[in-house]
DNA sequence: CCGCTGTCCTGCCAGC
DNA sequence: TGCTGGCAGGACAGCG
């Protein structure tokens, strides 16, 4: 599920039960995820204090009292559930069948994160170790930020060949968009997802007027996303101006077309191929 | 270096 | 109804 705007609810969630609280219990029920954890994984969490819980791009980041940061990604279909207060970990009532990892804290909680498809990932980096982070310290600036401007788009899509939906969805690119949000904000920007990324660039030393539109309009597809999930599970009744809307006339006023389906990469990505250019 | 393809895994849904 | 194939919101290795 989760883009930016999922895991920054994921966080608001995460954090009344996690800041300050310590690791009492650890549970994994499986040896792996995506990837084996760490050797020690347990055992360096537990007894430790969280100080504070950042997302960074679609990434929770856990800063530990012992300096260890605990990454965690949702993958695909992860997600994390609470349990208040300190039910025991082998209650089966509560226990589902892709419960992989179980953390009791000592606020009360009992936090469970359940992935079907383990496409997610959780990692512990050493003090000083999150900049040189083969991932994390390659990952564009977040959307949201005052560092994410028309000119850093322009200067990052300068010379790509791509098409622009692709890189959109390069993390390197911008931290947190992925295949529902870029196409969303490519509409919001009247931009065609098929465009190569290099005509979204400079002219004359300053952002064209594409760049301008469509960093308006990722900032406003994320906000507008995280502001309208504050109520609980809305997810599948989600209606989004064009992902998953092939066939549906384009929500764009006065504008007569209609939204298309095309894959690009592998994925999916929904557009209006009137206004969209 | 760059860009594209295949792959990891399970669940769900349309179509037969 | 039951089966099958395709597809899913992510990330990365590996290839040309």
């Amino acid at each position: 599920m989760p883009e930016l705007p999922e895991v920054e609810r994921t966080r608001l969630m995460l954090e009344p039960v996690m800041r300050g609280a310590r690791f009492e219990r650890v549970v994994l029920r499986r040896a792996d995820l995506r990837a084996p954890f760490l050797p020690g994984f347990a055992g360096r969490l537990l007894g430790q204090s969280v100080t504070e819980i950042e997302r960074r791009g679609k990434y929770l980041l856990a800063t530990l009292s012992s300096g260890d940061t605990l990454v965690m990604h949702l993958g695909m279909s992860g997600a994390f559930r609470i349990d208040p207060g300190k039910r025991a970990v082998k209650d089966e009532a509560h226990s589902n069948r892709h419960d992989h990892v179980v953390f009791q804290m000592s606020t009360p909680a009992t936090i469970v994160f359940n992935d079907p498809r383990r496409f997610g990932s959780m990692d512990l980096i050493a003090p000083g170790g999150l900049s040189t982070h083969r991932v994390l310290g390659g990952l564009g600036p977040e959307p949201l930020s005052r560092e994410f401007d028309a000119a850093h788009l322009a200067r990052v899509c300068r010379g790509k060949r791509t098409s622009l939906k692709a890189a959109l969805l390069d993390q390197r690119v911008v931290a947190g968009l992925g295949n529902i949000y870029a196409s969303e904000a490519l509409h919001r920007a009247r931009l065609s997802p098929k465009r190569r990324a290099s005509t979204v660039s400079t002219r004359d030393g300053a952002p064209r007027d594409s760049a301008v539109r469509l960093v308006t309009s990722i900032k406003a597809a994320l906000l507008y996303a995280i502001g309208r999930h504050d109520d609980i599970e809305t997810e599948r009744h989600r209606r989004f101006r064009v992902y998953d809307r092939e066939g549906a006339p384009c929500p764009r006023r006065g504008c007569r077309g209609t939204i298309v389906r095309i894959v690009q990469n592998a994925r999916s990505s929904f557009y209006c191929p009137v206004c969209q250019r």
